[in-house]
RNA sequence: GGGGGAGUGUCCCGAGCGGCAAAGGGGGCGGACUGUAAAUCCGCUGGCUUCGCCUUCGUAGGUUCGAGUCCUACCUCCCCCA
């Protein structure tokens, strides 16, 4: 249910109803009254199952960033304490446990990008940053039972979502993970006491977690808390967002590249670029009301500015100018960039003549020699922008170009330029 | 504790009388068509020094000329009984 923006009073709720970020929200008049009296504090919990964060939580992320702009301030909880008993909700079966040094490493990875996105430090509206390991590996089992064990019912947890979906289609579910939800229902409530925080957002698989917590605050502390969930984002062919053949679109640089995430966005289906726009970017809506209309291959120009605002925003203006300036080489003009990535060579072992198979395969064009191989069968590996046939073919220095390098290309969008050096 | 069932190509689902690099989907990738889109059609979708060799079907052994397929033990999961 998608609720007009004009329902809402207060700029946050209302910013998230015009952005295609609001799903649910308890309470949502009492919440729109509170957003307008006082500075919330809200929070949004980030799990350390990767060492990066990928788009599946970007919209999570924009939401942080929008509350702060409303003028309240945001809590990125690390879930270092609750990926060591792993959330089960969406998940068919259970995930391989991550021993205690890689949740630890993952997190350090994780929060760097956060920094892009919200403005730390301690003033009212500053976004502040703590690991729920901090509460909830202090944790005694039978305090813990006795003062928030009671106050869940087994029969109620059975029928949540993320549980009832495991034992429904017969898949596994461990004692530990039916934890999950108690967990991050504790940590609303502590949260609450420790940073008055009285907000937790999320995506719609969170609800029955969020208001868990709500419930429980309300038991223990006496505590109005507030829950507000956003839409599932998927593409317009209803795939989850964020996966490609080479795995998720990774957040951090090291994972994934400033030009690979700008052609990430470049390349989205035409359906969604309204809704990414409004979603992932923020340009105002009588823009995005413009581009989304535009017809055709103009429809091109939309997703431009949509792949240089989401790239802009994650790695800096300097990374997307260079992102855009690649691309723009590379596919308006069909030369050859400096953008793209390079692979250097010796030059003695060019000048014997390599494979091509072998050369796309040691410069990470392809996975492997046979696999060149079945692009070179199929017309779909190039030289120098040549389709070439032959599965023999060799490469040498003959096959420089006036640049110097020798530009591999598998289809359109993926190349490589060897250096020989 | 007892009885029954399941684990297949490291993307997923899923067939598989002892001859299997292993059916079929989905997804993905490549080609044609386009606008670096969608839809459609075609092809590919273990590795290598490729007329051949090597590694794969939960783990470890065994039977056999030959095992995903049979036997034994173990691991994990599901169901029923106690």
């Amino acid at each position: 249910m998608s609720n007009p923006s004009h329902q809402y009073r207060s700029s946050f709720l209302g910013l998230l109803a015009e952005r295609g970020q609001l799903q649910d929200c308890t309470d949502a008049g009492g919440l729109d009254a509170r957003l307008q009296k006082e500075h919330v504090t809200g929070y949004i919990g980030f799990d350390c199952t990767a060492p990066s964060l990928h788009i599946g939580s970007l919209s999570q992320i924009m939401i942080l960033r929008r509350l702060q702009q409303s003028g309240h301030r945001p809590i990125v909880v690390m879930g270092g304490g609750t990926t060591k008993v792993g959330d089960p909700s969406g998940k068919d079966d259970m995930r391989s446990l991550l021993t205690n040094e890689q949740i630890e490493a993952n997190k350090q990875s994780i929060r760097k990008c956060f920094e892009r996105f919200l403005t730390f430090g301690d003033g009212p509206s500053d976004a502040i940053m703590v690991d729920n390991a901090d509460w909830l590996d202090k944790l005694e089992y039978i305090p813990f039972l006795r003062d928030v064990g009671r106050h869940f019912s087994v029969n109620r947890m059975l029928t949540m979502d993320s549980v009832k979906l495991r034992l429904e289609r017969d898949q596994p579910l461990s004692f530990l993970e039916f934890n999950y939800m108690i967990l991050q229902a504790y940590d609303f409530v502590e949260l609450f006491r420790r940073y008055g925080c009285t907000l937790q957002l999320g995506g719609s698989d969170q609800w029955g977690n969020i208001v868990n917590g709500i419930d429980l605050g309300r038991r223990v502390a006496e505590a109005e808390l507030f829950g507000v969930t956003s839409p599932l984002i998927t593409t317009a062919s209803g795939a989850k967002m964020g996966k490609t053949a080479k795995g998720a679109v990774w957040l951090n640089a090291d994972m994934l590249s400033p030009y690979d995430y700008w052609q990430f966005w470049r390349n989205v289906e035409d359906a969604d670029v309204g809704r990414f726009l409004r979603l992932f970017t923020e340009l105002p809506e009588a823009e995005i009301t413009r581009l989304e209309n535009l017809g055709g291959a103009e429809r091109n120009e939309a997703k431009k500015i949509l792949a240089n605002e989401t790239t802009r925003m994650l790695h800096g203006d300097a990374a997307a100018n260079d992102a855009a300036e690649t691309a723009r080489r590379t596919f308006e003009e069909g030369g050859i960039a400096e953008g793209l990535p390079t692979f250097e060579i010796e030059r003695a072992r060019l000048s014997e003549g390599l494979p091509l198979t072998t050369l796309a395969q040691l410069s990470g064009l392809t996975a492997s020699s046979g696999e060149a191989r079945r692009f070179i069968q199929g017309g779909g590996l190039r030289v120098n922008d040549e389709a070439v046939s032959d599965v023999k073919a060799a490469v040498s220095l003959a096959d420089l170009t006036a640049e110097g390098v020798i530009k591999l290309s598998v289809g359109r969008k993926k190349h490589v330029l060897v250096k020989p050096v």
